[in-house]
DNA sequence: AATTGGCACTCCGGGCGACAGAGTGCCAGT
DNA sequence: ACTGGCACTCTGTCGCCCGGAGTGCCAATT
């Protein structure tokens, strides 16, 4: 049995009436609410098509119908328009991203406005190392037998690590071994260093092969091995709002995914053309998170994207105004990075 | 009137017990896990006067008694010995740190381990940038007319900042800049600066007068101006351990609290000598932290300071065990800072 | 065939009273 | 100064009842 458009109707009046009363809803409210032209009777017996096909359940005989995870996602994939930010929300994005002063900035703004204008828990992502180019690279003498090695990318991320070298090193060399690393590595994309660093170490002449090998393996490191994938949280307050009974009673599981930056990192950093995903309760793998959802996006300076970002809260969200945010604040993010 | 011996060993007994127990104790229950010596009766008693004095009180009529934030203030600062640290916590403490790679793993790992001994929310401040040196300064040349300048400090921070110039630079001309940066700021401590860099502008010949000007504004910006406190945070989900009652019903003031960097470096970043500060709910001034204790103390290499960290956990917290592990982390950081 | 009104049924949540248990305050006795 | 005893108070819980909301089903209508 299919889905007529009258049923769909009654679907996404269930959505939107759930969503903003936190309450289950019932047959006889639904027709008070929305025009839908039928009795309450008829409702009914549309509601008890869409329970059959598991959009809606009962929290318990003689209760209301609530919305199921599959039902959040045909109301999203079918039932929701876009909707238009309004131009206050414009303007406070605005507003709130103009004056930022480097990347780290750029992240705090970004994840504390999403916060804000979602109402619910932001998340951003650093843009990703293993989509930047090495704009520069940096040795600097600490002491005689230390390096500070500080690579600045061209997403403006800026990454440095110590250097233990073997031996003492004359500051000559040093400038040598510069000079070396940038023609090397300069311009090139993190991702395709690994041969380029090995035969820089290959090339080098024996009596500084060591020097430059210590140099290559934290290379290696800062570059690729060690995933220095960063972000940064914001509006956890926020899972307090609504009832208890979003998150089923308890924020602990949901806290503790939020510590874990693998998770979120999963969560929001899928590298997808620049469609916003949307994660329904249990299609986010994480068990800790059945009760929430999550709507992240990509973002990058003009059509390449260099990192995700998202927001995190209860299933039963405002789903098209939140992807509307979400897409926007990773535009002017993308804008931003873009004048860089 | 004065309290005698025994009354303040009743006030220890009902702290301990109550903290662990998270129930209201009574005269019975009391006398009967600890020795005292004496009959419920003159328990009562005692209590009675503890009561009237402001150590303790009734949650009800007929209810057992639960301390005071006075009544803790009494037991931390006369009735409780430091909880020496187990073999294996020590243990914990040097596996955790041992292989930190960078600033930043220091602070990460350091507040994990925080959160994860104490089973609280963990803060740690990163070095202060007041409280640190000048190492060196770089100029990354990024286009002709912008600059990367990055700043390492002592302390093993490591800022940058983009510098707009007034108009292209030679190559050379960069190199006699950070020349003579390096020269000027090189090791002095950055609060000593601002002076320095106006020298800087001040002697500079005019026909690079302007470019220096640039380059100034911003270096003052990120040495000093802008308050660059950074901190990390860690262990939120430990807020939900413990009953509804810590926290008086909502988490939702205090994860308020949590996200504004402002108020937890107020908590932490207090400068005081190597002591360990408790502050027992009211104390912190904080509306939103009524029901919650912190404890702070400062870390650095050696006997200096350059920065705070702690714990904030519900006032009914077991405040030796906390102040023994706040106080060993500390001072293992600080070692680990020393041998950089 | 689809829709509707009617009706019996189910279940939740709140209010009420009773009751056991824990804890106290007080007093008189040692 | 301490103790045992006792009456009192308050909480938390259990069972109970009841009103309300909402459903499912059925027969009637269009």
């Amino acid at each position: 049995m299919s889905l007529d458009d009258r049923k769909l109707e009654v679907l996404r009046a269930i959505v939107e009436d759930y969503v903003e009363t936190q309450e289950p809803v019932g047959s006889k409210a639904l027709v008070e609410r929305h025009q839908l032209g039928v009795s309450p009777a008829t409702v009914r017996n549309d509601m008890a098509v869409l329970e059959e096909e598991g959009y809606i359940r009962q929290p318990h005989t003689s209760a209301g119908r609530v919305p199921t995870d599959l039902g959040y996602r045909l109301f999203v994939d079918r039932l929701s328009k876009v909707k238009p930010l309004s131009p206050a929300e414009r303007r406070a994005i605005e507003r709130f991203l103009v004056g930022a002063v480097d990347l780290d900035d750029v992240v705090h703004r970004t994840v504390r406005l999403l916060a804000q204008l979602t109402r619910q828990v932001a998340v951003v992502q650093y843009p990703s190392l293993a989509r930047s180019s090495v704009r520069h690279l940096e040795l600097v003498p600490i002491s005689t037998t230390r390096l500070m090695l500080v690579m600045i990318a061209d997403t403006g991320r800026v990454e440095q690590r110590l250097v233990e070298l073997p031996g003492p090193i004359p500051a000559d060399d040093v400038l040598d071994l510069r000079r070396k690393v940038n023609e090397k590595l300069g311009g090139q994309r993190l991702s395709d260093t690994p041969p380029l660093v090995q035969s820089l170490v290959d090339d080098c002449p024996p009596d500084r092969r060591n020097t430059m090998a210590c140099l290559a393996t934290v290379l290696l490191e800062t570059l690729v091995e060690r995933n220095e994938e960063r972000l940064m949280l914001a509006g956890t307050a926020n899972l307090t709002r609504g009832s208890v009974l979003d998150f089923q009673g308890t924020l602990r599981p949901v806290l503790e995914a939020l510590e874990e930056e693998v998770i979120l990192l999963k969560l929001i950093g899928d590298l997808e053309p620049s469609k916003t995903r949307v994660r329904i309760g249990d299609e986010n793998e994480i068990d800790n998170l059945r009760s929430a959802s999550v709507v992240s996006t990509g973002y990058g300076p003009g059509a390449t994207i260099v990192g995700g970002l998202g927001v995190l809260g209860p299933t039963r969200m405002d789903y098209p105004g939140t992807i509307a945010t979400v897409r926007a604040v990773a535009r002017y993010v993308g804008d931003l990075l873009a004048q860089n």
